[in-house]
DNA sequence: ATCACAGATGGGAGCGCTCCCACACTACCT
DNA sequence: AGGTAGTGTGGGAGCGCTCCCATCTGTGAT
C-alpha cells in the first residue's frame, strides 16, 4: 500500500529518530550501535539491534555523508579508453585484488575511465566535489597531471607503478629490477653469453627498472654490457618486431632475448622464425607480464609473472592507512609509503 | 595555507551560502541559477555564475541528495562473476554504449558485479538504502529474485533480454526472432534445404525467439520442421560438439547448421571436420552474435550481429524516462515500455 | 556519608542543500 | 484609481545523520 508517493513523509524507510523511539533510546545511542561505539551497554545494544530489524532501518548514505563529511566510497581511476582496459587482464586482474580487498568493509568502489579530454574534465569536476574518500590510480604516464590535481585537492590516493624514483604519492609496484635479474640470471644459467634486450617504453619507470636489472645481472656476472644489444621497444607487438630486426642485422650472433612485455616478446619471435631461428634451440625467448598469451605460444614463453592481484590488495589497503591517518585531529605528516611486491619467473619451452 | 585541516570552519570548500553573499544574492536564486532554472533575470544570473567561478564553487554532492532524495547515480548491475564480465566483449560493447549515452548527463554510473551470494546480499543492502536511482539490469536469469526486489523497493529499473514474454520490467532486447529468420532465409536462398539448428540454453527467452524464429522461417518458405534437425544446446563451444554429433547421426544428409552462438559454431565445426565435411561446400555453418572469434574462424563465420551498443544507449533512454516518471506528484501509472532493436545478418565464407 | 570519576545516555546544533511560501515589483487591464 | 496577474527574489523549514557536551548513574576511595 502507501501506492503513490513512497516519498511522502508517512510512508518512507525509517530514520535513526524512528528506531530510538521503538528501543525506547535516544538518537545518539542508536547512531553509536549502528556505528559500533564500544560504549553502549549490551542491554541496549541488543534493544537497538532488535527495533532496526523490526524496522527494517537501512542507514541513509546522504545524511551520513553530509554529516560526517566522508562518501564511503573510492575510485578506481583508469586514465584509458574502456577498450584497453577490457583488452588486457592486467585490469581484470587488478579489480578482483581491489574487489577482494574490499568485501570486508564497508567502502563502494567506483570504476571510472578517463581516456578522452572530456573524461578527464569530467574528473576534475567530480574529485573537486570531493564524492570519494580516496583514489587508486593506474597505468599512468609520466606526464599526467593528476597526481598533482589529487596532491593539491588533498585526496588521499595511491598510484600502481611509481613515475619515477622519487614518486611523491604513495605507491605499489612490483619488483621490475628483480624480475629482469631474474630472467637474464635463467637465460645466464641456460649458458646464453649474447643476451639481448628489447625494452618496454622508457618513458615508465617500470621499464627502466627492468634495463638496470639487465645490466646489473650481466654485470654481476661479470660481463660487459653490449648497448648494441639494447633496443628500445614500447610493449607493442609491432614495436618488438622492429627492434628484433634491428638487433639481428647489429648482433646475428645473438642466442637469447629478453623482451619487455610477452606482447613484445610475440613480436620478436615472429621475426626470429622468418629469420629462421629456431627457438629456443638458436635463441631463447622470455618475455614479461606472464599473460595469457605467453601459454599458448608456440613454443611457451618463458615470462615474469607480477602478482597484479596482490597489488591490488596492497593498493587498497595503504590507501585505507592513507584515508585513516587524515581522519583523526591534524593530518599526521607526509609518511609515504611505497610498496613493492616480488616477482616470479615461470619457465616454460622458450628458454 | 590552511595546511592541516581543509576541514575547518575556515578553509574549506565554498557553500551556497557563500556564492550568494558575494554575487549579492539570496541562497534560493543561487540554487536556481546552479540548477538551471529559468525564473532567474539574466543579470542575477551573470552575477551569480560569476561568483561561482571567482569562489570555485562545487555543489555538495550529499546534500544536494539529502535535500533532493535523490543520489544522480546509476548502476549496472551484472549478475556474473568478473571474469565472465571480462571474457565476454558483449558487456564491454553494452558498457561503452551505456556510458556514451550518460556523458551529456550529470549521472554517476556504477558497475556493480553481483556474482557470488556474498555479492547478492551486498547488493541487496545496497539497494535497500536507496543510493541509486536507477538500475541497469543485464544477463539476468530466469529465476533470478533480483527484479522483484527491485519492484518491492520500487526502484526505476530496465533489463536486458527480457526474462519472457510477459516481462514486467521495462526491457531492450535484439529482434532473436528476426535475426533466426534472417539466418535460415539466407540458408535457404542459398539452396540449402535441410538446414539443422543447435539452440542456446532455453531457459533464455532470446534462445527461444531463435527457435521461433528459425521455425518460422522454414514454415513460411513452405517447408516441414524436421524435428530430428533441432537439438538444444546452451550457448558453450562444448554443448555445440556434443549437439553437432547428434545431429549428424540423426540426418547425416544435412546441408547447413544455424547455431545459437558464435562459440557453439565453433565447437559444431569441429565435429563437421571431423566427419569430413567441407565448409561451405558440403555444409553452410551460421552463428549468433558475430563476436571476434566469428572473423577469425576458418572459414570466417557467417553471424547474426546484434546491436549491443545500441542496446546500450536504449537502456539509458527508457530509464531516465522512468526516473522521470515517478519524480512529479504521483507516478504516472505502470506504462511499461519494451524496446526491440534490429538484427542484422553479417555474411562470410561459411555460408 | 562524601567526593571523584568513569561509563552510559539524551539531545542540541549543525552539515549544505532543495523546496516552497511569502513578498516585492512591474505591467496590463478595467 | 483599483484590481489582477504575472516575474523575480529572499529565506524559513526541513532532509537524516554525526558530533559533542551536558547529564545521570553507579562504583570505589576517602
Amino acid at each position: 500500500m502507501a501506492s503513490h508517493g513512497a516519498r511522502g513523509r508517512g510512508g518512507g524507510r525509517p530514520t535513526l529518530e524512528e528506531v530510538a523511539a521503538r528501543a525506547g533510546v535516544g538518537r545518539g545511542t542508536v547512531s553509536r550501535v549502528i556505528n559500533g561505539s564500544p560504549r553502549v551497554s549490551d542491554a541496549t545494544r541488543a534493544a537497538v539491534e532488535a527495533a532496526v530489524t523490526e524496522l527494517g532501518y537501512v542507514p541513509n548514505t546522504a545524511a551520513r555523508a553530509l554529516a560526517a563529511n566522508r562518501t564511503d566510497a573510492i575510485a578506481l581511476v583508469v586514465p584509458e579508453p574502456e577498450t584497453r582496459f577490457f583488452a588486457e587482464p592486467y585490469f581484470s586482474d587488478m579489480l578482483r585484488g581491489v574487489g577482494s580487498q574490499l568485501s570486508d568493509t564497508e567502502l563502494q568502489l567506483l570504476l571510472i575511465f578517463a581516456g578522452g579530454d572530456r573524461e578527464r574534465r569530467r574528473l576534475a569536476q567530480y574529485l573537486a566535489a570531493h564524492r570519494v574518500d580516496g583514489v587508486l590510480l593506474v597505468s599512468v604516464h609520466a606526464d599526467d597531471p593528476l597526481p598533482d590535481l589529487l596532491a593539491q585537492l588533498e585526496i588521499p590516493a595511491v598510484i600502481s607503478g611509481p613515475r619515477s624514483a622519487a614518486e611523491t604519492l604513495t605507491s605499489v609496484d612490483s619488483d621490475n629490477y628483480g624480475g629482469a635479474r631474474s630472467a637474464v640470471e635463467h637465460l645466464l644459467l641456460g649458458g646464453r653469453t649474447r643476451i639481448a634486450h628489447i625494452t618496454g617504453r622508457l618513458d615508465v619507470y617500470g621499464a627502466q627498472r627492468r634495463v638496470d636489472g639487465y645490466r646489473d645481472a650481466l654485470r654481476d656476472a661479470g660481463r660487459e654490457v653490449d648497448e648494441l644489444l639494447v633496443e628500445p621497444g614500447d610493449f607493442t607487438e609491432e614495436g618488438g618486431r622492429r627492434a628484433m630486426t634491428l638487433l639481428l642485422r647489429r648482433r646475428p650472433d645473438l642466442d637469447a632475448v629478453f623482451a619487455g612485455s610477452d606482447v613484445t616478446a610475440a613480436g620478436a619471435r615472429q621475426v626470429l622464425r622468418e629469420a629462421g631461428r629456431r627457438i629456443p634451440d638458436d635463441v631463447a625467448l622470455i618475455g614479461y607480464d606472464d599473460s595469457a598469451i605467453a601459454r599458448h605460444m608456440d613454443p611457451p614463453l618463458t615470462s615474469v609473472r607480477q602478482p597484479i592481484e596482490e597489488m591490488g590488495r596492497a593498493m587498497i589497503d595503504l590507501l585505507l592507512a592513507e584515508i585513516a591517518d587524515r581522519r583523526p585531529p591534524l593530518s599526521r605528516g607526509p609518511a609515504r609509503r611505497h610498496a613493492v611486491l616480488a616477482t616470479e619467473l615461470v619457465t616454460r619451452a622458450s628458454s
